[in-house]
RNA sequence: GGAGGCAUAGCUCAGUUGGUUAGAGCGCUCGCUUCACAUGCGAGAGGUCGUAGGUUCGAGUCCUACUGUCUCUACCA
């Protein structure tokens, strides 16, 4: 059959060698088409991306917005256009990609939206690390300018991601990529901003922020990174203004002195309640600041006195609040001490820590430095220590957002996978505190607040302002700061399906389904998605949160630049192709947990497709030029009806594991049935037929070869989209693409229950046979009888199997004559003999069968114990009980059997 | 300080409402150029499921404590 697939592969491979494809060259294509056949080799580079080519040019990654229709939908986490793909997004892709082809292929109205995000302070710091090679300062470039470079660097890094991601073969539609920045996002910001605005929601005030002085930007908390670090504690005292005592504390960050306006005890301290009230001096500024008494202060720790600096450190600030203090700020932006530092004004931080601890020790003041560890705060960005530094800035209000951003998740309009992430989830919602959300960056979402310089009034509206609305005045201006980048990717699911516009992708598509990502950004993203999606639209953002784990090196390691450690999916997909990459991602990983991309692991997965692709050339060369028959037109051999049983089974574990998002197990279930029970037995035992005489037999047999392969690669599809296709279009009656057939269904009429039963019992003795002539050391090629006493009649339907698969001249169907020495096989259908001769070594022999009766005997007692349990037999269930007395009887009839076998022996 | 994860074969890890003789890959041993595949085939060795209790007819799985280990979170100056 002629499919739209291979005329396009023969089209692209015209003109790959310089043809003009029209009307002349339709003879080469139909000839290409006739012939086309899979290569000798499984060689993922050679059809990837003409695949990837013919989906999109077939349109199948686009679905219509049909409001009411069943629909599974997914919103990509955009990757920032700072950088380039990365292993975590490879994994990421391959979770979301299989989901999609899942459901697409089940039938849903299918969309998986991607879109990049335009990171704000990561990609601003990048431009201005590019301009500083230039010997460009940000501030000469100015605000505009600046932005042009921005959208440049958007428009080429941006475009470079999404081109890295189509080669992983995701089924996104590309019709609808969307950017946080493009007209409708930004347009949900400021729709989003104002609202919340108006609502109170949103204030400006004067706060403790983590302040990055080479970014110069204000944080918000989940911004910031803390690491342990060794550090000192300067104890040292502040002197009582009448020159009587001195108060002595233990600092980290002496040069905050500066900055104090209190020192602060225990009000239950009996050590100090004669100080509170009486003023200290702090040197070097000569201030005169109270002593006052706080519960704040623990007294067992320290000496049970805290110096106090409400602009630079969070706990101060509160104290400074509840006792009325002054807020002295000592240090710039950038990190240097301002005026208010004295003798220190322009020196670094660290430099003024220096030196105030020279100085300080100079006037015999310093008591005691201690070595001490300490957690310190630094940018996720840059990675410099933050200051806590007050500041006026935007803040989110969290508390009225947060209650019902707990209430979804709390009554399971949205669920976590694994469930343990939703405790995190709790554990940051219920004590968040606001969100601050101004930056002090120029690449981003501006406040759209506006101040008005002559009566001080305030504006935020949906339009820009051009007047003040309260006195008139044209002498207005916009805030200059921009929003946190995770502002705008906040409202990603709703922004990019255009609820603020009203839009038919939102009715059909929202909520999404599912999201997924790393556990690392719950906070910064998932948990803030779900707060303003309620808050917007009244739903959640999506029903289900599959997270998944870092991807880590052979020895355990994050993959990170400075460790050169790092897989690059670009490179790993040249070499591998994008199944092995993502099968190899997804295949046996648990949800939720950390994931070693070894090469082992890569060499394994490389393997099993290898495997695929030989099984398929196994039938598809079989197949070639021959009719077929459906499978209810056929008369199904013993092997037939067991292997379309156990496809079943995998039908239906794989289809109730996906629906449970349970990937990695679903496609651990695939591969054990196709190599472990398809390749290994299923192919075996067609064998004879294929090889056979009787065209009946085996145009029936090909008939379910062909179509266990169809199933086989339709359930494999959503893991290993590529080398699926490929074959698929290879397949005899192959319908358009594999993407769009539907996915296997269970399937009642295939169903043999006991011919199951019976090939699993030949493939013991098979197994046990061949243990026998590889412990005998009988050589592969040499073929020999086999004498079979059956327990089980049905057995003899099995003589050819037996035949091929243990090499044998021929299969008698009863006992051996009376002087042959032979091995037995005891198995639960028959028990076999195997004429050895000489080669048989009669206490090697009594060795083997003593060591299988004991396992046998391990099992009765067990079986037993269970059986007179009075407790197991009135509480197990019916059918359990009922299993383990058959296994006793089996057990009985195997034992009787080795015994009387070891009595001839003995 | 708070929360959570993990501990199963030599290594890396599966094991979802408790229920066959606890599995896989790699590694290891032995044997095979068997006409889809040596990126392969066949056979095999290897685990008292971290420790101690408890619940149960029944525990790798549930509960408690402990030990070791990792992560997140808070930020006691």
């Amino acid at each position: 059959m002629k499919s739209n697939y291979a005329v396009m592969k023969a089209e692209l491979c015209l003109e790959r060698q310089g043809f003009f494809v029209g009307r002349k060259q339709l003879e080469t294509v139909k000839k290409y088409t006739e012939k086309y056949m899979l290569e000798k080799t499984y060689n993922p580079t050679t059809f990837e991306h003409d695949l990837y080519y013919f989906w999109m040019k077939q349109g199948y990654f686009t679905p219509k917005a049909e409001i009411g229709k069943p629909y599974f939908s997914i919103v990509s986490p955009p990757p920032n256009i700072t950088g380039q793909l990365h292993i975590g997004h490879g994994l990421d892709n391959a979770i979301m990609d299989t989901i999609v082809r899942f459901k697409r292929m089940q039938g849903f109205n299918t969309l998986w939206l991607p879109g990049t995000d335009h990171a704000s302070i990561a990609t601003e710091v990048k431009i201005v690390e590019q301009l500083k090679k230039e010997g460009i300062d940000k501030r000469d470039l100015g605000r505009e300018k600046f932005l042009e470079r921005a959208w440049q660097w958007k428009e080429q890094y941006g475009g470079r991601i999404v081109e890295q991601l189509k080669k992983l073969g995701s089924s996104c539609d590309w019709s609808r990529l969307s950017f946080t920045m493009d007209e409708k996002c930004s347009e949900a910001v400021r729709k989003q901003f104002v609202s919340m605005y108006k609502k109170g929601l949103i204030y400006r005030g004067n706060r403790i922020i983590n302040w990055c002085p080479v970014c110069k930007t204000a944080l918000s908390d989940a911004e910031v990174e803390y690491s342990e670090q060794d550090g000192y504690f300067w104890h040292y005292g502040y002197t009582t203004s009448d020159g009587k005592t001195t108060v002595t504390f233990a600092t980290t960050r002496p040069e905050t002195m500066l900055g104090d306006t209190a020192v602060a005890v225990n009000p239950n301290d009996p050590r100090y309640t004669h100080l509170v009230g009486k003023t200290v001096i702090v040197p070097f500024v000569n201030r005169e600041i109270p002593v006052i008494a706080d519960e704040y202060v623990d007294m067992e720790f320290g000496t049970g006195v805290v110096k106090i600096t409400p602009a630079h450190d969070p706990n101060d600030f509160e104290v400074g609040v509840r006792h009325n203090l002054p807020v002295i700020r000592v240090m710039n932006d950038d990190g240097t001490m301002n005026e208010n530092a004295g003798e220190f004004a322009g020196l670094d931080r660290y430099e003024a820590r220096k030196r105030i601890v020279a100085r300080l020790k100079e006037m015999g003041i310093l008591q005691k430095v201690e070595p001490h560890k300490h957690n310190v705060g630094s940018c996720y960005r840059c990675h410099t220590t933050v200051e806590p530094i007050v500041s006026k800035q935007w803040f989110v209000k969290m508390q009225p957002l947060a209650e019902p951003a707990i209430k979804a998740v709390r009554d399971g309009e949205i669920t976590f996978h694994p469930e343990r992430f939703a405790k995190t989830y709790f554990n940051w919602m219920e004590n968040i505190k606001d969100w601050c959300i101004s930056r002090q960056l120029w690449w981003g979402h501006r406040i759209p607040v506006w101040y008005c310089e002559d009566c001080g009034a305030e504006i935020c509206e949906e339009t820009d302002p051009t007047v003040c609305p309260k006195c008139g005045s044209e002498h207005i201006h916009q805030d200059e700061d921009v929003l946190d980048t995770w502002f705008s990717s906040a409202l990603w699911p709703f922004s990019t399906l255009g609820y603020y516009r009203g839009s038919d992708d939102f009715k059909a598509f929202f909520p999404t389904s599912v999201l997924s990502c790393g556990y690392d950004i719950i906070f910064f993203w998932v948990a803030r998605m779900i707060f303003s999606s309620l808050y917007a639209t009244g739903q959640v953002p999506f029903r289900h949160v599959l997270m998944h784990g870092i991807v880590r090196d052979e020895q355990g390691r994050k993959m990170s630049k400075s460790l050169g450690n790092g897989v690059d999916p670009v490179e790993f997909i040249d070499k591998y192709g994008t199944d092995t990459l993502r099968f190899a991602l997804i295949n046996g990983v648990a949800n939720g947990s950390d994931i070693r991309f070894a090469p082992d692991k890569i060499d394994g997965t490389r393997n099993f497709m290898n495997k695929v692709w030989n099984a398929s050339r196994f039938v598809l060369m079989n197949a070639e030029g021959k009719a077929l028959v459906p499978l209810d037109e056929c008369k199904l051999t013993l092997a037939d009806k067991w292997i379309l049983t156990k496809l079943n089974d995998a039908v239906q574990t794989v289809t109730e594991l996906l629906e449970k998002y349970e990937l990695g197990m679903a496609s651990q279930t695939l591969y054990d049935f196709v190599w472990s029970e398809f390749c290994d037995w299923y192919i075996e035992f067609t064998k004879p037929v294929l090889y056979g005489t009787d065209e009946i037999a085996r145009r029936d047999t090909l008939s379910v070869l062909c179509y266990v392969l169809d199933e086989i690669l339709k359930l494999l599809h959503p893991f290993a989209p590529c080398i699926t296709e490929e074959i698929y279009q290879s397949t005899p009656n192959h319908g358009e693409s594999i993407m769009i057939a539907r996915f296997p269904e269970y399937d009642q009429a295939h169903c043999f229950a006991d011919d199951c039963n019976l090939v699993e019992e030949l493939k013991e003795l098979v197994t046990k046979i061949r243990n026998i002539r590889s412990e005998y050391g009988v050589a592969p090629s040499k073929r020999i009888r086999l004498y079979v006493a059956a327990t089980d009649e049905r057995i003899r339907q099995c003589d050819v199997y037996l035949t091929k698969l243990c090499n044998l001249e021929e299969v008698v169907f009863e006992s051996a004559p009376a002087g042959d020495k032979t091995v037995k096989a005891v198995g639960t259908a028959a028990t076999c003999e195997v004429p050895l001769g000489d080669l048989v070594d009669k206490d090697k022999e009594i060795e083997r069968l003593t060591k299988e009766l004991e396992n046998v005997n391990g099992e009765i007692t067990r079986a037993e114990s269970k059986l007179s349990n009075p407790g197991f037999l009135a509480k197990a269930p019916a059918q359990l009980v009922e299993n383990e007395k058959a296994k006793l009887t089996k057990y009985r009839d195997l034992k009787a059997q080795l015994e009387s076998r070891l009595g001839e022996l003995k």
